[in-house]
Formats: C-alpha cells, structure tokens, sequence
DNA sequence: TTTGAAAAGTGCCAGTT
DNA sequence: AACTGGCACTTTTCAAA
C-alpha cells in the first residue's frame, strides 16, 4: 500500500488528536465524509493505525519520576533472554525495554513515584531477574514526550 | 477529587483501549450508559484524561532505530537551559527529552529510519545547539513500549 | 471516485427512583 | 448516587452520478 499526501496529512491528524469527528477531519484534509472514512478504515485495516489509546495525566497519579537503569549481563544464552524479557516486560512500572547495542545490554525506562518507590522496585526487579551490573539514572525533569511519530513530511505534487 | 475503583477501572480501560463505546465501557465496569459517560466526563475535565491519539506503527514507516543520546554540558545558565529545551523539542524526531540527575545533564530518545538518517540528525542537532559532550546508544531491539501508566491497584471494600 | 441521503449506532440530556 | 427512555448527532452503508 502506497501513502499520498492526504493519508499522511490524516495520520499526522489522529496521532495528535484522535477525538476530532470523521466530518472535522474531513473538511482538514479537504475531502467529504465518505471518502475520508474510508481512508482512515483502509489505514487502520492496513496496520498503520495499530490502536486508539487515551492518555492520562503522570502527575495526577503522582508518578512524577522516570528512572533509567542500564543493565550489563554476561548471560546470553537465547533461553535466557527469553525469560528475561518477558519477566522485565510484566513489571507495570516498566514502560520501556530495549536491547541495546555497545556497553549496556538492557535499557528500561521505569515510571515510579518517587525514590522510596524506586527502591522498592528495584529489589523485586534483582529478586526477579538474579541481575548484578545495574545502574540506575533518574530523569529530573520530562522535557518533551510524545507519541507523534516523526512522519515524512508532504511531497508536492 | 477522589477516584474510587469504578474510576480506576474505567481509566484502566481507555488507556488501553479507546475505541470501545461508552455502552461497553459500562457493561465492563457495571453501571449503566449514563452515569459511566458522566464519570468519564469528569475525569476529563478534572484533567486526568489528558489526550485522545491513535498509535501509528512506526515499523510501516521504517522508524525501526532508537537512539539514545547522552549530551553533557557545562553551560547551565537558565537562560542557555531554556533555549536548549526549546531548539532540541522541535527537533520532530525527538520523541523523549529529560534532565537528568547524575553523570549526564541530558537524556534524548531520538527516532530514525536507520542508522544513516541518525547521522543527518545528529549533524544537524550540534550544528544547531553547539554540543560538544555527546554519547550515542543504539537500541536493537524494543522489547516492550506503552503509554499506560501503571495505576494503583483496586482497593478492596 | 465522489456525493448525498438513509440506516444503524452513540452520545448526551431530562425526568425518575 | 444510579437507571430508563428518548432525542440529536455521528458514523456507516448504499445507491446513483
């Protein structure tokens, strides 16, 4: 499937604000109802669009501290990265997991509370997992974070 | 204001999944159509509910790379900290952007096709901050990513 | 492919328990 | 607080251009 500039103006559209109506939308693109709504189920039929989430406030819940914690491994065994993977990725807390290149192997991104909530954590993630080179790196402050993913910008035509 | 378990369950639920009707919400939740639409009324305006988007799969449009780049400086006049928050932000492919406590002052995720396109970025962004302490670290893999915030887990009553 | 309008489904409000 | 019923509006389908 080949995307044209309407398409890429449409997902531009509903991965900034997805509560607009099909009609809002529509009159954006410059398209009628009809045609536009068949655009929008042909992107989502095509996988483009894989959900449709709301996005609640941190703050509000006191989750206001990110932590980064950088994990060095000497298993490498693929069994193990396996279970390791999948017992890291059942921590709620966890809200990002890579496997990385270079020095570190494993980057989380872990949303907690505050430091005594960290710690908490921390002990049941080494308990989980048997981890011995962890290193941990606090966010001070969240200066930009978005889902919008960086799309191609339009091509004239 | 305080969120109760019918609450926590119905926020539980949109920031999984937005694309089911009120009338399901409620059947989930236990209540009937109206007062469920008028709970999530208020906990929209009450600002837990912050946005509604669509996710895009950023594998269909070959943003398979996360880089995450280190950058220390020794400039921290709030002045410079300020006009180096706003110039790094509107960098598109700047997906996350925190300060950080420790070793490092900063914390970018950095989003690209590969890793070609991550040297355009990286050329344009110290030619555009005057960086000089920069580290790079690729992701390989990304095993896990959500937007849900790991909520308080229901009281029991 | 688009348009316009009908059919189906939702969101929203009033009155009631 | 919550439920029932109903109107208005939006989404979805379909026939015709």
């Amino acid at each position: 499937m080949n995307l044209d500039n309407t398409d890429l103006q449409l997902l531009a559209l509903i991965q900034s604000d997805d509560s607009i109506s099909i009609e809002v939308m529509a009159s954006h693109v410059g398209l009628s109802k009809t045609p536009c709504w068949r655009r929008v189920q042909k992107l989502e039929s095509a996988g483009y669009i894989k959900r449709r989430v709301a996005l609640l406030d941190a703050e509000k819940f006191g989750l206001g501290v990110s932590v980064f914690v950088q994990v060095k491994t000497n298993q490498h065994d693929a069994n193990w990265s396996e279970d390791f993977a999948r017992t890291v990725s059942a921590f709620p807390e966890v809200v990002e997991f890579y496997r990385m290149a270079g020095e570190y192997d494993y980057l989380l991104r872990v949303l907690v509370k505050d430091i005594p909530a960290y710690d908490r954590f921390y002990k049941r993630l080494i308990s989980a997992t048997a981890l011995t080179d962890v290193t941990s790196n606090f966010a001070m402050e969240q200066i930009k974070w978005t889902t919008q993913l960086p799309l191609p910008t339009l091509s004239k035509e």
